[in-house]
Order: structure tokens, then C-alpha cells, then sequence
DNA sequence: TCTGGGGTCCTAGGACCC
DNA sequence: TCTGGGGTCCTAGGACCC
């Protein structure tokens, strides 16, 4: 029996579901099918998802929705506002679906996940047979249309992805992996530099100033110059290109480094009073997200903004870090917190458009565990704490230290005063039971 | 009148330290 | 006359993604 030949040799598929949010719409609603779809952002303000209908009239992703009245009228579209609650619980179907095709997935979007086929070539007759499958099974179970796009890199999966949903002869399935090399040459020179993954407006331009404008053209540029003019992201990105993976699956969702909560008003805002609802409300939800996450946070920044598509209008945006004296997700002091700097930043007489927070210096909130301080707090309380917070690798002032009294060993838990003063502050804001 | 709401990573430059 | 060099941390800005 014949060994792999490279260990090394990956193999991508990436799932994707067709315009997401229509086709969630569609699936509860099948007077929809066929009929051009908008799905609406927040206060109905532009248009987040877009049916193929209307890709077609050429209308933008983010198109505002005032600037589509006139297309609307005229070719009977139907505009609905989003439903994220909808579009959570089906992307969620549709991951649980998928795992039952590879043991190692990523959840990269709402309505991405990426798949692993290494080692699962004899399980399907070809790779594309089992994108068939995947495509089949989805609509049958949720009615969504998805494609399937595979790869030896996740940009070629991507990319394959791509082709499947722009191509019909592919019938939603494109295997780059398998494909002889002068139909791939073929394929990617018909295909535009700006549709790989990571390559944006910006650099698509400088690749085209470059004379680089097919997918093609840039897999065959030199990885040096790529470097050298965009720096090591795009040099990455080459490599994949070529097929040789650089971007590892992440199956498991690494904590956010920053949670944001901010949204656009629906009506024009001039009072402090009104700003400060809505950042109150902000702090308050970013605080549950981060709890959610088990996290604390070192500092809020809040920011406001007047409206920058009113040009006539005098624009104002300022925003300020709040440090927090000790790491909390504490959903008063974060509000507090915010509240006082939105105070410093507000000006009155603008009128503002929006207003939010972001948490910064996120940290893990982290526990000592009973078993650690048995193990450390054999001293007196400060030494039993301070050694079990270096074994935990702790710095003072970025984590919360917890200890149950059921644990804690009494002789060095018991009297505030007995604590170091580098202590001193972290205990008041420790949840801890010092009666016994 | 009305223009989304999230995230990530990289780089350059300055402050500061030893 | 000759006036260091390596390292870290922080911030702002720019690019990208969905």
C-alpha cells in the first residue's frame, strides 16, 4: 500500500452558504424564491445581504437604502429588516450538520465553516462527491443553498468556493485539489485579482497599477517582491496560492481581544442625556459579553461620532480610554466608567449619529483553585497567596483572584490587615467569604 | 430625511530601560 | 575627534475579513 507522499499535504474544503441572510429569509418564507431580496442593517439603514436577482441590477453590498427606492419600485423588490436571531440558529444547523463530514472544523462565520479532508479520502469516491453530498443533505434538512470549495490551502478553498458559486458547469462543487494544472492555469486567469482572500481594494489596485490582475498572474509572482512590497501577510498569501498552507484551522474560537458595542441612531442626537443612555446601554452589553467569555477587561474606551455622510454639517468624533483600577466585567463600574469619559469627550451643539464602547485589555478572569492555596498557603496568608499567584504566573492588577472560603485555609484567610500592601487593594474587589 | 456592526493582524515610531 | 545598541511596550494608522 502506497504512504501519503507528503505528510505535510493538507487538504481544504470550505463551506459556504448562498447570501446568507435571503436565503434564510427564503427557507421560512418560499413566496420569496426567485424574487429580488434585500435584507436591511439596523434601522433599516442599507443593504447588508443581497439576492442573486439583486447582484444582478448591480446594486452594492452596503448600498444605503434611500439610494434603492427608486430600483426597488421599479423591479418589486423586497426589502425585509434582519432577524439576527433567525440567522444565529441556522448557521447554528448548519454547523452541527457539517461536523458529521470532518473531525476537525472551523467556524469561521456565520455562514463559512472550513473543513479538514486529510486522511478522509476513503471515505467518499472523490472529494467533490462528498461536496455533492454536503449540498444535497443542507438543502434537504434546512432548505439553504450552499457551496462547497476545495483546496490544499484555505485561500484555494476560498478561491474554489468561489468558482463553485459563479460557474454553473460546477454545479456548487469545485475541487482545485484534483484538478489538472492547465485547467486551473485556465480557470485563474479568468478569475480577478481582488477575489482572493486577502487581497482587498487597496492592494487589488497596486496589484493592477503593477500590471498583476488575475489570480492567476499574482500566484506567479515572486514571493520576495510581494514581501518586499506588501509585507508578510501577501507573502502569505501567496504560498497559499500555490498550495502550500500557511493559515491553520482553528477549530476551537479563541477568546475576543476586544468586544465592541455601538450602533448608528435612528434620529439625530444633541444631549448628553440621550448619549448617555445609549453608551450606558452599550457598556452594559459589552460587559455580558465579556462574561460570557469569562473574561475581564483593564479599560473601556467610549466613542461618539456626528454623521460624516452630512458634510454640511460641523463634524465632531472623539472617543477616550477609561482605565479601570482593577480588571472587572462588572456591568456598574464599566458603565460608570464609561459614562465619565463620555462626559470628557461630549460637546454640545453637534448633532451625533452614533455613539458605543469597546472593551480593551481583555484578560481571563482567573481563579485560584482550592487545591493550589492548600498547596501554596501553608504560611501566613500574604506568602501563601503570593506564591500561588506567581505558580498562576498572576500580575497584580490584571486579574481577579478568587478564593472560596470552603477551601481556604484559615490561618492565613482571615484578617484583611494581615495582608500585604500590594494586597491590600486586590482583596477589596475579591469576591471572597471571609466569615467561617 | 435616510449610509452596519462587528472583528483581526501588521507596521512604524516614540518613550523608556539597561 | 570619536557620542551605543538592544530590547520592550504602547499607540496610531492602515490594511484586511465577514
Amino acid at each position: 500500500m502506497a504512504t501519503d507522499a507528503s505528510p505535510s499535504r493538507q487538504l481544504f474544503a470550505l463551506v459556504d452558504v448562498n447570501n446568507f441572510y435571503v436565503s434564510c429569509e427564503r427557507a421560512f418564507n418560499p413566496s420569496l424564491e426567485n424574487r429580488p431580496v434585500v435584507v436591511l442593517s439596523n434601522n433599516d439603514g442599507c443593504a447588508i445581504a443581497r439576492s442573486n436577482e439583486v447582484k444582478a441590477l448591480g446594486i452594492r453590498m452596503g448600498a444605503p437604502c434611500f439610494q434603492l427606492k427608486e430600483l426597488a419600485d421599479k423591479y418589486d423588490i423586497v426589502a425585509l429588516s434582519s432577524n439576527y436571531a433567525l440567522y444565529g440558529d441556522m448557521s447554528n444547523r448548519v454547523a452541527a450538520m457539517l461536523r458529521d463530514y470532518s473531525p476537525h472544523m472551523e467556524v469561521y462565520s456565520i455562514d463559512e465553516s472550513f473543513l479538514t479532508l486529510n486522511g478522509l479520502g476513503s471515505l467518499w469516491p472523490t472529494s467533490a462527491y462528498m461536496g455533492q453530498s454536503i449540498r444535497h443533505r443542507i438543502r434537504q434538512w434546512t432548505e439553504l443553498p450552499v457551496c462547497v470549495g476545495i483546496g490544499a490551502s484555505k485561500t484555494l478553498a476560498k478561491l474554489a468556493n468561489h468558482i463553485a458559486k459563479k460557474q454553473p458547469r460546477f454545479n456548487g462543487v469545485c475541487d482545485l485539489a484534483t484538478m489538472p494544472l492547465a485547467e486551473t492555469d485556465a480557470l485563474l486567469s479568468g478569475i480577478e485579482v481582488g477575489e482572493v482572500w486577502g487581497v482587498g481594494p487597496r492592494i487589488g489596485s497596486q496589484l493592477h497599477a503593477a500590471g498583476i490582475s488575475t489570480v492567476k498572474a499574482l500566484r506567479d509572482t515572486p514571493l520576495s517582491w510581494l514581501r518586499a512590497r506588501f509585507g508578510v501577510v501577501m507573502e502569505r498569501t501567496g504560498n497559499e496560492l500555490r498550495g502550500l498552507s500557511c493559515l491553520t484551522l482553528e477549530e476551537v474560537a479563541p477568546p475576543r481581544k476586544q468586544i465592541i458595542s455601538s450602533r448608528s441612531f435612528g434620529q439625530p442626537v444633541r444631549a448628553l442625556p440621550h448619549l448617555s443612555e445609549s453608551v450606558a446601554g452599550h457598556a452594559s452589553s459589552a460587559a455580558e459579553k465579556l462574561r460570557r467569555q469569562n473574561g475581564v477587561c483593564g479599560a473601556i474606551q467610549v466613542f461618539i461620532q456626528t454623521n460624516r455622510f452630512r458634510e454640511q454639517d460641523p463634524q465632531y468624533s472623539n472617543s477616550m480610554v477609561v482605565p479601570l483600577p482593577n480588571e472587572s466585567s462588572d456591568t456598574r463600574l464599566l458603565v460608570r466608567a464609561a459614562l465619565f469619559g463620555l462626559k470628557q469627550i461630549y460637546r454640545a451643539g453637534y448633532t451625533y449619529n452614533k455613539a458605543g464602547v469597546m472593551l480593551i485589555d481583555i484578560g481571563e478572569a482567573r481563579t485560584i483553585q482550592g487545591s493550589l492555596l492548600a498547596q501554596h498557603g501553608t504560611g501566613n496568608r500574604s506568602d501563601g497567596l503570593m506564591k500561588a499567584i506567581d505558580a498562576l504566573n498572576l500580575r497584580y492588577g490584571r486579574n481577579t483572584v478568587s478564593v472560596f472560603s470552603s477551601v481556604a485555609p484559615k490561618p492565613w484567610a482571615m484578617r484583611r490587615e494581615n495582608t500585604s500592601p500590594c494586597y491590600t487593594t486586590r482583596w477589596s474587589d475579591v469576591p471572597v467569604a471571609y466569615a467561617h
